[in-house]
DNA sequence: GTTCTAGAAC
DNA sequence: GTTCTAGAAC
């Protein structure tokens, strides 16, 4: 919203189904708001009885004349139903949604309990048409017209946003853009949409979670029919050590959510599901209490219910890594889901398995692909096996721990690092050769050791544009109108296109580096030298301004050769911030902080990179996280978005800035 | 990496 | 009509 035109009043669409407490809101905030509101109710708009669209729009219009602001108190769940009211807007008119995404049955069991609801929807009837609503709900979006969207999931949302409400005076207006949205939800399309009522439509659960793993399962399985390119990489893996091994369930889930959280951003946009055969695991309740505690991405992390043999098939979830929980010997039987898995996957699994490894040590892992011929292969989409051993608790069972939870705790952890690390390399693997097909890329690596480089040094080709850098690395002394500094081992420029205020690139000399990926353990010193180089520099850029604030990492993929660090104010303030690869490219983890790269250098041996994918995801505010529809839209957000930096960015020094004074 | 531009979105 | 994006060429 531009400062010249001034806007005194809101549309407030409410939307959600029945139940999800849409009166009470608007209620709630006319109550104490000091700014006039009408409520547009269409339940009652006909004198008291149910009325329809079109009265709706024009109550709405003669309020706004009046120089009211209105609530739409209807359920508004598909964008076809909001468009005509998000065209009340104009000059001096915002149009806001405000979503009511609680669970589900809170919802039927509100509505089937309300006897003074207006809307006359009673008894057992109600949990039908609720769930028929949701089936075609369309969560907004701030493209379609709305400058603002709100997210509420739970009561203490809504108390949020109902506050945000009341104390909105008449002539204050609220910061644009998408706010408290959990998951990431990907462009809808009307295939998929379709496709999912069908499935949905199984004699399956009809909980909230499984219906919300569900649609995105069906979002991925469509696109894997589009092409494997396409494919969101999602593990299923079930609770490690936690059945026959008997560990604590309380200190295994801690574990589970400490390292999904470690390893989603590592993974790019892959996604990681717990699965547990029943419905009433107490692992999954845990687990799923413990990451909605913490805000993980709900769509990128997420507990299922279902045989990990048939997740595609039976659960409508294409998971195209599967781990399993096995014995040492790598062997078939014993039970649970090393048994299932092995009679699943057939001989195939066994052969397959042999070539990589005969045994198995507590805590590690083992991935193994699976040739297409395999069962579980052609007929779940299933690529890859990965094989993991937890720690051993149960006492009947020999080489047990004798309850030592110090260890059984480090084993365990060490375990999952493992699991997700296996899981990485495929993810890394097939976004690194995407054109290849199915047959090549299989025979190629399944284990946790780096062999890609091995042989072959392929080495990327570089289009001419892209060598710039690693001339002016290689001789500096050519360039000395753009080189700021240089030494044997780096050489400090201005980025010719700077994304900021600030925006200098720390090269690094030395030949054969073009890029993260090349970095290995003996790079370590030099990396370290970057660092404090681009700390030198920063130091500089503070002495001029201290309010500016900096952040430096490497791209995961770079557009130029030859090993770079940013060194880059987080104002973003530039007019060569063009596009959402830019923007991206700063503020999603495909920016990979220099402290976590130093970290992983020092203690794997390579740093983790994330995918190109990253890039084209929504544009989101790097401070407050909010989701805006273009570059235009988020540059002018981003001006003036005062919010604190997210949790992660303020932690191990990834933020350079100067004390406040 | 940028520039240019067709055509989608508004 | 204008604004904005995305893809091709460099």
């Amino acid at each position: 919203m531009e400062d010249s035109e001034k806007t005194n009043q809101i549309v407030v669409l409410l939307i959600g189904p029945p139940g999800s407490g849409k009166s009470t809101f608007s209620d709630t905030v006319m109550r104490s708001s000091l700014r006039p509101w009408s409520r547009i109710c269409q339940d009652i708009i006909n004198n008291g009885e149910a009325g329809t669209k079109a009265q709706c729009l024009k109550m709405a219009l003669s309020s706004l004349k009046e120089g009211n602001s209105v609530f739409i108190d209807r359920c508004n769940l598909d964008r076809e139903q909001r468009s005509e009211f998000v065209k009340l807007g104009g000059p001096g008119i915002e149009v806001h949604a405000v979503v009511l995404e609680l669970p589900a049955q809170v919802c039927i069991s509100r509505s089937v309990k309300r006897t003074g609801h207006e809307g006359n929807l009673q008894g057992g009837r109600a949990a039908a048409v609720v769930n028929r609503m949701l089936q075609s709900k369309e969560l907004p979006k701030v493209n379609e017209g709305f400058s603002r969207v709100m997210f509420c999931y739970n009561d203490a949302d809504v108390e949020i946003a109902v506050n945000t409400y009341i104390k909105l005076g008449p002539m204050d207006t609220l910061p644009s853009g998408c706010f408290g949205e959990k998951k990431s939800d990907t462009k809808s399309q009307p295939g998929i949409m379709k496709f999912f009522k069908k499935v949905n439509a199984l004699p399956a659960s009809s909980s909230n979670e499984a219906t919300n793993a569900m649609r995105k399962a069906n979002e991925k399985t469509e696109n894997s029919r589009l092409g494997s390119a396409d494919i969101v990489h999602t593990l299923a893996f079930p609770s490690i050590s936690t059945a026959d091994f008997q560990f604590d369930l309380e200190q295994a889930s801690d574990i589970i959510v400490e390292k999904a959280e470690e390893f989603l951003p590592k993974v790019g946009t892959a996604r990681l599901v717990l699965v547990d055969l029943s419905h009433g695991s107490k692992i999954l309740s845990l687990v799923k209490a413990k990451a909605s505690q913490k805000n993980i991405d709900s769509a990128r992390f997420f507990t299922f219910v279902g045989d990990i043999t048939k997740l595609r098939s039976e659960g409508g979830l294409h998971c195209n890594v599967i781990a399993n929980a096995t014995n040492w010997r790598l062997k078939p039987g014993g039970g649970g889901v090393n048994a299932a898995i092995f009679k699943a996957a057939g001989p195939d699994l066994e052969t397959a398995t042999r070539v990589r490894a005969n045994t198995l040590l507590p805590g590690k892992a083992v991935v193994v692909p699976l040739p297409s011929t395999c069962p579980l292969h052609n007929a779940e989409g299933i690529t890859h096996v990965i094989h993991v051993l937890g720690p051993n608790m149960n006492p009947n069972r020999p080489d047990n721990l004798n309850n030592d939870y110090t260890k059984g705790c480090k084993t365990l952890r060490e375990a999952y690092t493992s699991l997700f690390e296996g899981f990485l390399s495929v993810v890394q693997d097939q976004s690194k050769f995407p054109k290849r097909s199915n047959q090549t890329a299989l025979s190629d690596s399944g284990s946790l050791e780096d062999t890609r480089d091995s042989g072959k040094k392929m080495s990327k080709e570089w289009s001419t544009w892209a060598l710039a850098l690693h001339t002016i690395a290689m001789h500096p002394e050519r360039h000395e109108n753009i080189v700021l500094e240089f030494s044997d081992n780096i050489v400090v420029i201005n980025d010719q296109y700077p994304k900021a205020r600030k925006h200098v690139l720390v090269l690094a000399r030395q030949e054969s580096l073009d890029g993260l990926e090349d970095v290995r353990k003996e790079n370590f010193q030099l990396l370290q030298e970057m660092h404090n180089v681009g700390l030198k520099w920063v130091d500089r850029f503070q002495n001029e301004d201290a309010s500016l604030i900096f952040r430096l990492g490497y791209h995961s993929v770079p557009s130029m050769r030859q090993l770079h660090l940013h060194v880059i104010s987080q104002d973003f303030d530039s007019d060569s911030l063009k596009n959402k690869k830019h923007w991206n490219s700063f503020t999603s983890s495909f920016f990979r902080d220099s402290v976590d790269v130093l970290e992983e250098v020092k203690s794997q041996g390579k740093a983790n990179v994330a995918s190109e994918d990253l890039l084209k995801g929504e544009l989101r505010c790097n401070r407050c996280r909010s989701a805006h529809p273009n570059i235009p839209k988020l540059k002018s957000h981003v001006r003036s978005c005062r919010s604190q930096f997210p949790e992660h960015v303020l932690q191990n020094s990834r933020l350079v800035a100067r004390p406040e004074t």
